[in-house]
DNA sequence: CCTTCGTTGTGAAACGATTCACCGTATGAC
DNA sequence: GTCATACGGTGAATCGTTTCACAACGAAGG
């Protein structure tokens, strides 16, 4: 039980005072040289470790950024976090990444407890447009970014424009010449799904076609069971009357789409082209590549956690709402073999 | 900028002594009913959060548990963590997912932060069986368990038993009278690599094969690229010569062995059966249900947690290794068709 | 020789919660 | 009426840093 090293102890070993042992851990260069390595040293051999929370305490401010996530499992959100961990850590701060589990407690729970460390900030991807404990947060002073999920002008935010990725997605479609089209995602109360839905319609339009020409089959979730589930209802189809081609709104979605078709031994692209979205990196592992629509996933967490970073030290802060373009990326689930 | 709201204010608003609003926040029963709703109502009203800083200081411990792992993106690793999690919530204490990055320098950096921040205690999944920074945290009066890494007995450690996983594989592929077998993984050093060959060559010895005749492929890496290259190799090869089955050190590996057949035209299982391990989603969502060795992840986390805590709170703590049996999980991959 | 700086170093005063020895008051037993 | 007990409540001391006004001392300028 060691540990029970202070600042005063490493002052009375080296002979100095306190205060000088304080400059030589923080302004080391208000401090002789001499007196400096001495310091050092006692520190090193007495293995002193600075205590964060009196740190905290006196200056009255965290180090540390928390970043509340809908589903920790889901590779999005996790390359999310890559990217806010590297701005972060540039900086001196650290990330502890919270898991709300799409549960509306948890993210509060997660909330609180960010709030009794005083984080340095909160970047969050919310359930609901408005959270009253994200108000909260932000009223006691501490800066909040949304993150993919734009709104009001009341916070920062980070974004991807989904309409465009939608019309993306759905233009190349097009393109390939596929007129019976299925939008597959729910439920449709998230926003990204609806812009997503959105987007498809609008590039129906556009390609003169009526815009409720588009199927559309909704889903309860955004996972993998969900995307089988919506496969086995389109193989149902007799082929004249199944759609060529599928939109889903995430790779989820799109891989357990993809299963399914195989289980049913329908090939694809040539029974059904899927694309996907997101872009993660089981896309391009799955068996036939999946293509779908890039979200710059780490550059999201970069911007947030930059975001953040400048409401927290410019003072003549102005909230933004950063919108980024999404990608196509074609792959064999839409292209034809090789 | 409020929250400047400290028990002092709370006190003299509710007309009570600090102490007694220490009380209420922490031991309402001995608080009167009256003056406990009274000072709960001015705390509502002024918005007063606890410092969590203050609060360690005085008190002397921290209530979070850091859980350092290899890959963040691993679906492995963040199925542990909620394991971890649920743990750790039920006795009030919360998990920060800290992300080596398989990188020694990051997780030395993680390690000294956490002992800064005097955590509760620290999972990890370490680089190197012994790590100078690891013996450090231990020496500060920091528990440590070790996670998916049994080592000696100068730590708890929760760990699967790899040698019976790769047993039960490649049993699993002789039974189904495959002969021509292929063990691939990499790189050697880490040692469920090298456990779980050692396994599979313990079965071919006991089915009265000679050991030295099941093929190996080593592998750079343990991802999803690194199987795909594997199996590149192996579709080049006559399919007289070719192994009938594959045994992948992880499924990441098996996934990208996968999706390398179908590109090639081979089937899975009649040209090539493939078994993996870890049994991630991502398995049975393949496009083909990969077979895979069963870990239980989220029991690895919970198992971790609870022999931290226990060597937190017992005094009379001994340090256990708990190893977990793995299971087999056969699917389509391995199984034929439907 | 006296001032004025500049450089180093000092140590007391915060920061905000928890703890603990202690103090009234009421209740009830004797 | 006295004493023991229990219950509610008090507030000073404490945790380990950082900060800041100030001191000590030598050098430079007049």
């Amino acid at each position: 039980m060691p540990d029970k090293i202070s600042v005063v102890d490493v002052a009375r070993e080296a002979g100095v005072s306190l205060g000088t042992v304080s400059n030589v851990l923080n302004r080391p260069e208000r401090v002789s040289a001499a007196t400096r390595t001495r310091v050092q040293e006692v520190i090193e051999t007495l293995g002193y470790v600075r205590n964060e929370a009196a740190r905290q305490l006196r200056s009255g401010s965290s180090r540390t950024i928390g970043l509340i996530v809908l589903d920790i499992a889901n590779p999005f959100f996790t390359d999310m976090a890559k990217g806010a961990e590297e701005i972060a850590e540039a900086e001196g701060l650290s990330v502890v990444l919270c898991n709300s589990g799409e549960d509306r407690t948890r993210e509060a729970h997660h909330l609180s407890l960010l709030r009794e460390q005083r984080a340095f900030g909160v970047l969050v991807t919310p359930m609901a447009a408005r959270t009253p404990a994200i108000e909260e947060v932000r009223r006691s002073g501490t800066p909040v970014v949304l993150v993919d999920r734009g709104s009001g002008r009341a916070h920062c935010s980070v974004s991807v424009n989904d309409r465009v990725g939608g019309e993306l997605a759905v233009s190349h479609l097009l393109a390939l010449g596929h007129e019976r089209i299925c939008f597959v995602g729910g439920p449709r109360a998230i926003r990204q799904v609806s812009e997503r839905l959105a987007g498809a319609r609008a590039a129906f339009a556009a390609a003169g076609l009526n815009r409720d020409a588009l199927q559309v089959i909704s889903t309860a979730g955004l996972n993998v069971a969900a995307g089988r589930a919506a496969g086995s209802e389109l193989a149902d189809l007799k082929a004249g009357k199944r759609p060529t081609a599928v939109f889903c709104a995430n790779d989820l979605l799109g891989l357990g789409m993809l299963q399914e078709m195989t289980r049913r031994r329908l090939r694809v692209p040539d029974d059904l082209a899927i694309i996907g979205y997101d872009d993660i990196d089981f896309a391009e592992a799955a068996a036939v590549p999946l293509s779908s629509v890039r979200q710059p996933r780490a550059e999201l967490g970069r911007a947030a956690t930059k975001l953040l970073i400048d409401e927290r030290n410019s003072p003549d802060h102005q909230h933004r709402q950063v919108v980024f373009e999404p990608e196509l990326v074609v792959r064999a689930s839409t292209a034809g073999f090789d």
